[in-house]
DNA sequence: CCTCGTAGTATTAACGATAATACAGCACCG
DNA sequence: CGGTGCTGTATTATCGTTAATACTACGAGG
């Protein structure tokens, strides 16, 4: 903290005015005449005051702050999510506190603490596990303003987040409808128990009356490029006759696509590939990438609108209400053209 | 901020404790004997009490926050400083408060504002312009801790920052020392006054007497890998014969490989990209991309050192000391084998 | 037995702002 | 001419914590 910033109690010295009568000028009050106020604005001017915001926040008992907890923030959607927060925050004169979970549980839950002994007015979270999060719902039960940036339906937490299962529900079909059948499906949610994805991957193909294969499914251990590489290696080390490949996120379906470059798979008449959330390396990659979009200002706008009406919310805090958002589809080089029996991989 | 947390005065009530008792119990102090603290600690935690930090900032004059100043998030490096910081800092005790400058001055001034109405105890800033740093300046000068992460020598301002200039110059160096003679450099530093990089690449060519050719230099609008793209067209229009081509960022440099892929151009073969930076998608490109390090650990730590030493400087206040950390060259595909007379664009 | 130190606890004063209330002085009105 | 209301300002309380100081009881020492 700065060592001597000005104060009010300075002002009142300087200017022969009481404390009270400082504040009310520089707030702006009508009952303080124009020349008074011209005198203390200008004194406040000349010692460079600025209103301590600790002091105000502790009588006002609001600090005009939001917590934003992130699973991992170079995940690119979580930073696209981190800067369209902060922007619109800002915006509304709100400060953004971050801080990251890593995916550990327990650390997600040391920062909401910490968040919470900094009397953040409201917290946004992506949880590191869509299935533990009693301790949020319990801050909620405190009439704590907590909004889930993913999230069941069935949380009793307010929520605003993508419709993962109509997102995979969707690029399915499109694959489907692009003439494939035999299409794999990359996934990396399962160690947090989130098999959205999966479902609505699972659900396009019933609706084809497509059956599922589970040599089709390849877990991949992390989420990121090098473990895309690693995933479209198995999978084509296995014989399973597909010619398109779904990755439940960008990073993974890079990494699937490196894997075709260096093995000389060319993507899409070889394979189509279709990624998930539309980062901007997507439409940037060397065969740029078919994805479903994360409509991020969607999300964040409406998660925001939502934290801020129960910050609002005096007596009558409504109940939990979780949204959706259905995602579109980016379709680009990498599905391009309909799918004939021709070449396949593995 | 929670509608009725607990207080010391709620615990003190409850136990028949005064509320300082109970302030020195939960924090303490030798002075509470065993049993009386038992007490109030066993209260606390049934009445889940959590320390209001905002009050304890106001006694304590520190905030136990530092502000960080950015550019623009969606930058992978500033993503990635991001992330480091908040680590580094959260495992200080510390919290960081984010704000993005957007590259407009007047915005900067304002974040810089608002982390000094919040009391945070000290700043760690990109600043969007080298030169226009006087607000910064001023800020030291009246004891604020403040470390840019991009800075002059002769700023007047605490810095810890990559050498670009030595970065640039070793990464031209490897390029000529791999037999390049006509090596081009597509810079997006200039409108912001950033001629670091470009001074290394002509001392570089200066020091191995190869002449500065105008035509191999393409100032970029922008930053990303569009831009990069776009720089590559400008540049294979013109006839320069060059053999390799130096980007100021990976997002340029993939924008390049890119063009270089979609015009059949073959990297490193007929034509060697360097990068700077690297991100982590430079490793997984297509081709992968030979960058200058930026190391990010190293510069946030020593960052993170200077500015809490500037905060615990209690009387005196040490002299403006600039950190230069020198980059390493990370050598991938791009710009793999020694270069031999054979194929040139343009 | 009276002082003195000390252990345990309480009281009071900050921190820097806002908010509620109080109090002059003056104009207006019946 | 006394009350009433307004205008401009001051006083006081409050937010939840820490810090400095004050008190009380008790045991030890001269």
């Amino acid at each position: 903290m700065a060592k001597s910033a000005a104060r009010l109690k300075d002002i009142a010295q300087q200017t022969g005015f009481s404390v009270n009568t400082v504040s009310l000028a520089l707030r702006g009050s009508p009952r303080i005449p124009d020349e008074t106020r011209r005198q203390i604005v200008e004194m406040a001017d000349k010692m460079n005051y600025l209103p301590n915001q600790v002091a105000k926040s502790l009588v006002m008992k609001e600090t005009r702050s939001i917590g934003l907890v992130l699973t991992d923030i170079t995940n690119p959607v979580l930073t696209a999510v981190a800067q369209a927060v902060e922007l619109e925050l800002s915006r509304l004169g709100y400060i953004t506190l971050f801080a990251t979970s890593n995916n550990q549980l327990d650390l997600e839950r040391k920062v909401i603490e910490t968040f919470r002994q900094r009397r953040a007015d409201g917290m946004l979270i992506f949880p590191c596990n869509h299935r533990q999060i009693d301790h949020i719902r319990k801050l909620r039960a405190r009439n704590y303003p907590v909004v889930l940036l993913v999230g069941d339906p069935d949380a009793g937490v307010d929520a605003v987040c993508m419709d993962e299962r109509a997102g995979a529900f969707k690029a399915t079909t499109y694959l489907i409808d692009s003439g494939h059948r035999r299409i794999a499906l990359i996934h990396s949610g399962g160690e947090n128990g989130n098999f959205e994805k999966l479902d609505g991957y699972k659900m396009a193909l019933a609706a084809a009356g497509i059956p599922f294969d589970p040599d089709l499914l390849v877990a991949s251990r992390g989420h990121d490029v090098r473990n895309g590489f690693g995933a479209m290696e198995t999978l084509s080390g296995r014989t399973t006759g597909a010619t398109a490949v779904f990755c439940s996120n960008d990073s993974l379906a890079l990494g699937a696509l490196r894997f075709c470059t260096v093995r000389g798979i060319s993507v899409p008449r070889d394979l189509a590939i279709f990624g998930f959330d539309n980062i901007e390396f997507a439409e940037h990659a060397a065969t740029a990438l078919s994805s479903v979009n994360y409509d991020i200002e969607a999300i964040t706008g409406l998660a925001i609108e939502r934290v801020i009406s129960l910050i609002n919310a005096k007596a009558e805090w409504p109940a939990p209400r979780v949204t959706l958002v259905e995602p579109d589809l980016v379709i680009r080089e990498s599905t391009a053209g309909q799918w004939r029996p021709a070449s396949r991989i593995g």
